[in-house]
RNA sequence: GCCGAUGUAGCUCAGGGGUAGAGCGCUUCCUUGGUAAGGAAGAGGUCACGGGUUCAAUUCCCGUCAUUGGCUCCA
């Protein structure tokens, strides 16, 4: 008797060993159409395993992550299959499915490349062997002859996964005349594997590792009914609508140049607008917090960057040293600030009583990205950090990092960044060797992070080996139109620059003392930032941060006083506004383009003159009718009022 | 940097060995003084750049630059 336990603590007992496919198909046989793994006791088995002894289990439908994952990671298999088919002599790394569908890396005969051309003769043969029906086989296999088997096929891919693998682990998964080495979990057989899209191919080292061989990466998507892969493309085609280089160069906001540079983003008026908006709602709220604005050049000697350890560590890979008619004076564009504001910081001695001490710029610096690493806005040459540099006592550490967060959590909730990840980034703990400063110090830095994000009630994750090479850190990342992960706002504790620039306070003691450095940017970058707000709105931004909220159109030259009267009485409040006075000529570009970025359109003329009235027009919603000056402005501070409490910027 | 793709008018794109096309935009004019209007005419391109093959290259080949999907990287 073997009794299998349902997620809802409801029991069912069977006389023999009995797979999750049967189980289903006695609970309901709709339910086992629909069902592609089944968890038991916390293992994801293939749905026609059977199970031997009492188990909790849990049957996956499409909408669980654990189906999704059988069902892509067998169409991997079933991919590799027609590879080995149209590629004879092809050999296989690995083939794991991913958030959205699957791919596979492989060593192409020599040659032999695979183009977006190939994808469709892929797809078809994909689909062709799925109609197969070919069950996915799973047998426990010992480790030689696992290593046999690839000898002799001559996949070097394979035979070093096996090595790494501990003997009576190891499994294969077998559908037609295709072999894997694979621990599962899998569809029963190819047959649900109905609609079929190869989507890109990709170069991808071999293990991850720039060292070894480049393999060939191909993704794919594949869905139980055709009609759900049209839907993702749609969903892609509509996410692709939303990218900020697309919304950027349509609504002027950005642009580069070839002549400029790579990586060098020109921002054009209204984008100007924009970030200038951001740029003083960030320092407004930093004045609150005890902030002081400070200005560096955007330059600073060789010997600035010996001392920060940034020249040994990223000298050669940097823009080069910027030499002057004076004999060996070489200077550096920055490529961060902290070393500039460490010297601000040592113009004077410091009391412990000063303390903190927080520096403040919207500092532009200068990184040598690689060229293939470059990105629209959110990865550039050349980008402004919101930076700041608080130095403060150790037993400060603690509550200055809190403070950092509540600044970030203003921001992402005044824009709405629901959605994001915090990231606390550790040393490795294997590895002490990538990082400077003394183990003592990072133990104190580290705990002091953990404390904060507890203390602070966050849902974080924690990355070992992902710390700066001088501090722990945390940060925040924000998934983009295509559900890429960008980091905006990051906070890091640093303990080496303060000895590096030897940095000092006098303490109670009226001993010297060394403060703690905390780097933060909430925004990140303002390019990056922009890029991410420009996607996560559609360009449709919120009202304070329009170029221009209110825009009067007159209808013809005869109305411009009139317009102007309307511009005059607008003024007084704190909207911002333009008339356009290219008249009726506007009319066309209004309707096409511009009301996107316009919130509210007055057309002045004719009996609104008369009247001394202003038709109203609104973003997304049209006509408002004819109203009063009197009553617009009403209407207008009303709807600037739901949208500051909308977006909580008080 | 590496593997793939792309580069034609301001924008979106079509075309193709015999030196260029559409829609939108732009300019001028007419109509409508007015709610995402209509009509007419016009200006705009060394077909990214450099080399090769060819009688002839924007088209084919090679290189460079830039963009782009990934990989590696990301102070």
């Amino acid at each position: 008797m073997i009794k299998i336990t349902l997620p809802d603590n409801s029991v069912k007992e069977y006389n023999n060993p009995i797979s999750g496919f049967e189980i289903a198909k006695d609970i309901s046989p709709r339910l086992a159409k629909e069902v592609y793994s089944i968890t038991v006791n916390d293992e994801v088995w293939d749905l026609h395993r059977t199970i031997e002894s009492d188990s909790k289990i849990n049957l996956h439908k499409w909408d669980d992550t654990e189906a999704k994952h059988a069902f892509w990671h067998s169409s991997a298999h079933l991919m590799a299959e027609a590879l080995e088919v149209l590629y004879p002599g092809i050999k296989l790394g690995i083939g794991p499915s991913i958030e959205n569908g699957f791919y596979y890396d492989v060593d192409l005969p020599e040659g032999k490349v695979i183009s977006d051309t190939d994808f469709p003769k892929i797809e078809a043969k994909m689909k062709e062997l799925a109609q197969q029906k070919n069950e996915f086989i799973r047998k426990d296999i010992s480790k030689n002859e696992a290593l046999d088997f690839f000898t002799k096929k001559g996949d070097e891919y394979k035979i070093e996964l096996i090595s790494e693998l501990e003997e009576g682990t190891i499994t294969f998964y077998e559908q037609g005349n295709f072999t894997d080495l694979c621990k599962g979990p899998h569809l029963p057989n190819t047959e649900k594997i109905k609609a079929i899209k190869i989507l890109s191919v990709a170069g991808a080292y071999w293990r991850g590792d720039e060292t070894r061989k480049q393999l060939t990466r191909v993704y794919g998507i594949t869905f139980p009914k055709q009609k759900m892969l049209e839907e993702y493309l749609v969903l892609l085609e509509e996410a692709k609508k939303r990218d900020h280089r697309k919304i950027g160069k349509e609504l002027e906001l950005f642009t580069f140049s070839q002549k400029v540079g790579q990586g060098l983003p020109l921002w054009l008026p209204k984008g100007a607008m924009l970030r200038e908006r951001l740029e003083n709602f960030l320092k407004k709220i930093q004045k609150r917090y005890g902030y002081q604005q400070v200005m560096a050049p955007h330059i600073g000697l060789k010997e600035l960057w010996v001392t920060s350890g940034h020249y040994a560590k990223y000298g050669k890979d940097s823009f080069q040293p910027i030499n002057t008619p004076a004999e060996g004076e070489e200077f550096l564009l920055k490529p961060m600030n902290c070393p500039h504001h460490c010297e601000i910081y040592k113009h004077k001695p410091h009391s412990y009583k000063d303390l903190p001490v927080r520096y403040a710029e919207f500092g532009t610096v200068y990184r040598y990205e690689q060229s293939g690493e470059l990105h629209g806005l959110t990865r550039v040459r050349g980008f402004t950090q919101d930076d700041a540099h608080i130095f403060c006592r150790p037993d400060q550490l603690k509550d200055e990092f809190k403070k950092v967060m509540d600044i970030i959590f203003i921001i992402f909730n005044a824009l709405d960044f629901k959605d994001f990840i915090a990231q606390v980034s550790l040393r490795d703990p294997n590895d002490h060797s990538k990082y400077i400063g003394s183990d003592d110090n990072w133990e104190k830095s580290e705990s002091a992070i953990l404390e904060a994000v507890k203390e602070k009630d966050l849902n974080y994750v924690v990355e070992y080996g992902e710390a700066a090479f001088y501090g722990p850190k945390l940060d925040f990342m924000v998934k983009d139109a295509l559900g890429r992960q960008w980091q905006l706002g990051t906070i890091q504790v640093d303990y080496n620059l303060p000895e590096r620039f030897d940095l000092e306070y006098v303490g109670a003691d009226n001993q010297k003392h060394r403060p703690v450095m905390i780097h933060r940017a909430p925004f990140g970058s303002m390019e990056r930032f922009v890029a991410v707000l420009i996607e996560h709105t559609a360009g449709k931004f919120p009202l304070w941060l329009t170029p221009e909220q209110v825009v009067v159109l007159p209808i013809s030259e005869k109305f411009n006083d009139y317009a102007k009267k309307v511009l005059n009485f607008l003024n007084n409040s704190d909207i911002r506004t333009l008339i356009d006075d290219r008249n009726e000529k506007i009319g066309k570009k209004i309707r096409d383009n511009e009301m996107k970025r316009i919130p509210y359109l007055l057309i002045v003329g004719g009996n609104e003159a008369e009247n001394e009235t202003v038709s109203v027009r609104k973003q997304g919603e049209g006509d408002k009718g004819s109203m009063s000056l009197v009553d617009f402005a009403e209407f207008i501070n009303k709807e600037v009022k739901a949208q500051t409490e909308a977006y909580n910027i008080n």
